[in-house]
DNA sequence: AATAGAATACCGCATATGAGGTATGTATTT
DNA sequence: AAATACATACCTCATATGCGGTATTCTATT
């Protein structure tokens, strides 16, 4: 038997969820929350297995709300559940530690098999989800860089200095400051530290 | 009807593949290749809507080869297969360009299912990889830095210098100094370009 | 009561760095 | 043939940075 909480405010959507995980052998809905911060202490309390959680919850957020439940309880399971497709939307939830994420237009087949799949160790995403998930994990083809400057970045990335990879790559200090300037100028930045963050946000090297 | 193509050097799996994929209305494989070298004029060629590619090949690796696959026709989509777990394994291959990961032993039926979802603009993955690539993007949780340092640390990955710190930390600009130096101590680094660094890599931030 | 860790603050010194220049040769593109 | 981008090299200067110290206060933990 599987446990499952849900955490969303619009009573229509919550009502439903819970009767297709009820009236489903092998599932169970024993609490509902309409908001992140009643959700928070109960879900504590009463450790479901898994806990459906929207992402736009008024007042505290969802993503919030999952971050808030893993310092807790890390080993926690959480399925998001929302119609925001956005990057950022996504990624933050994933940062914050949600096991799935599920657009809302989710089949109620689909629905139970994710939240089965969480159960196993899974980690089910809806079909538009998991493309943007592995498409991030893509460098950027498309780099303001000549080819010696994300060299010299590489270099800059782990931590050497000037001299050192001007030996290494049989160049002046000298040149190594001036290519330097040069991916300065092009990421938009100044300093060293900016430059490594841009890279690696970026995915430049 | 989606056509297939199959990078994989031992031919008994080979065999099998093709047959599932012949053998199923809407599919069709066409093209078999046992190594990457010939496989890539092949694709580059032929065209096919899906690429199976198995990670281990003899000489030239199957990650290397959707490299040089992404390069060359980034919109391609190739579905990794492999028998191997490992943390590196999987994300290399993402960030080669993988569209999607399964595991050999995958049922016939999981298989074509995922062949389709890729080909609708999907992302398949086996269970345990989703999980591995969700869990990814958490924040490490064990962190050797204190609080503040944390603080400090996220400032400097900003690009912020010493004097815009102190301010806008009411600190002095010494103290600052002194948390980075113990910074630099409990990463093992010595420049703030490595702490940058070591701070996305370990995702302390 | 003692100890350890964290956060705060300061000093000095040698070197690295960022920002402002100029210049030359090559390769590619128009 | 001209223009553009790239890689190379050098100069100066003010400031930032890394590294070596010391020290006080507060808060946990033992």
């Amino acid at each position: 038997m599987i446990h499952v909480a849900i955490v969303e405010d619009d009573l229509d959507i919550q009502r439903t969820l819970a009767l297709i995980i009820d009236g489903t052998p092998g599932f169970s809905c024993m609490y509902t929350y309409n908001d992140a911060e009643s959700a928070i202490p109960g879900i504590l309390d009463y450790k479901p297995d898994v806990v459906l959680m929207d992402v736009n919850l008024p007042g505290m957020s969802g993503i919030e709300c999952v971050k808030k439940l893993k310092v807790e309880r890390p080993e926690m399971d959480i399925l998001m559940l929302t119609i925001r497709t956005d990057d950022d939307t996504i990624f933050d939830s994933l940062c914050a530690g949600a096991t799935g994420y599920l657009l809302k237009h989710t089949p109620p087949v689909q629905l139970l098999k994710s939240v089965k799949e969480v159960f196993e160790g899974g980690a089910p995403m809806s079909m538009e989800i998991a493309r943007k998930v592995l498409t991030s994990f893509r460098p950027s083809i498309y780099t303001p860089l000549s080819e010696r400057e994300t060299d010299i970045l590489r270099k800059i990335c782990e931590g050497h200095n000037y001299k050192t990879i001007a030996e290494e790559l049989f160049i002046s200090g000298h040149t190594v400051r001036t290519h330097l300037k040069n991916i300065y100028k092009k990421l938009h930045v100044n300093s060293r530290a900016e430059a490594v963050k841009k890279a690696y946000k970026n995915k430049l090297i």
